[in-house]
DNA sequence: ATAATTTTTTAGATAAGACTAAATATTTTT
DNA sequence: AAAAATATTTAGTCTTATCTAAAAAATTAT
């Protein structure tokens, strides 16, 4: 016998449920019919592996797929995949609430975590956390049946000049943009106006923290307010 | 690229560890010298699985291997072994002090989250818990360093007719033993009298909370006292 | 000391999940 | 509408970790 087995005799295998992870994104993002190469690119892998896994993942009904056409999460796969998407979200509370992490160092660990098979843990989780109803990078976290709150946000790059807005979010969790947040004094709950916007390439002169300071687009594009 | 590597890119696969933990754990009892079949035993897999791993790890320097003699762990494999030993108590401690597991439910979930690997989770974590000597099992937690204090105990199956001892672990921390002990209301640091010794069976009537009670030998032979 | 038994190792096979290279569809450009 | 470019799938291979069956070594019994 497959030794994980004694932990792993449940639905899906590690890679399987990646899978289900990146597709569910993907849809958030651009709606059903996720294309094979977008896959690959989200799982850094090639579009050869995501044929076989998609083809696999049909068979247990996590997904529709038609060859050439792309796939789409079924009721099943979308709850699963919402599952994965809880479990991550609270281990992300976890850390940077209980164990001193900060909101650039979760998601790795994060990622390993959200794998770990066990019902009652997550709930208990959830219990002792408080019931978060969003993580350290303002995401949502869904709630046992799954249901999560859409908060309003729109994307920093959108505030027009000399109007202000609430951080609530960012749309990229990455080590190396969360750190720039941090020096820059950026964080969630922080007011930021916008005092100028450079029209040829898009950046923003701000003012946050009574201090002023210029972003690029690119950045801005990353950052949610309310 | 596996995917997870991203995650995964560390020293030891997930079987790796595995065998490691139940290398150490055999050594423990047994000494130096491991045979092949009591590995196998232990990870319930086949001889010819463990023949391959060993030779395996044994390239990777974590053990010596000589065919035919049985396996002894390096002072690497050691190491590694007492980390994987110390992740998988701390998680013990913190499913039963903070999310309201009882000693009967751990194991299989630790076995899940002994395999995280970030050594600043398991410190904080660690820090979190206020550095814990002993799981719910009373089996010691090892330290960053990899040292624990080794406490007195013997079975309680030694102790004689009419002596008192404290309950202070447990040699098997299997569901069903647990849920036994819990049923008769034997705990950790409680208060055991042996009233009797049925010489036949070596079965015991026990007085413990001021209830006598009679258990098996079997039972006996995996309760520790002090 | 030989035979029987047990343990361990070897040889070859399998499954999951990845890969490369080539073939086939689809989409875009001219 | 044909050609070019891009996307997707197929075919075949690789690695890890397992398995079974058979061979070899070590141990135990006669």
């Amino acid at each position: 016998m497959y030794l994980w087995h004694q932990y792993y005799n449940y639905m899906f295998s590690l890679s399987e449920e990646n899978y289900l992870k990146s597709i569910y994104h993907l849809e958030a993002i651009h709606g059903k019919g996720i294309s094979t190469n977008s896959i690959a690119k989200k799982l850094e892998t090639k579009a050869s592996s995501v044929t076989d896994m998609i083809k696999k993942l049909a068979e247990k009904e996590v997904l529709v797929y038609k060859k050439y056409q792309g796939v789409s999460l079924t009721t099943l796969g979308r709850k699963e995949a919402t599952t994965i998407v809880r479990k991550h979200r609270l281990w992300e509370v976890f850390l940077v609430d209980k164990l001193n992490f900060s909101w650039d160092e979760v998601h790795d660990v994060a990622e390993q975590l959200e794998h770990i098979k066990s019902p009652k843990l997550i709930d208990e989780l959830d219990v002792f956390l408080g019931f978060p109803k969003m993580d350290p990078h303002g995401d949502p976290i869904p709630d046992k049946e799954g249901n999560f709150q859409k908060i309003e946000k729109r994307l920093l790059s959108t505030l027009e000049e000399h109007k202000t807005g609430i951080c609530v979010g960012v749309n990229d969790s990455s080590s190396d943009f969360l750190k720039y947040l941090d020096k820059n004094n950026i964080s969630l709950g922080q007011k930021i106006k916008v005092l100028s916007k450079e029209s040829f390439d898009g950046s923003l002169t701000i003012l946050i923290h009574s201090k002023e300071i210029t972003i690029s687009k690119k950045i801005s594009n990353n950052i949610y307010i309310q």
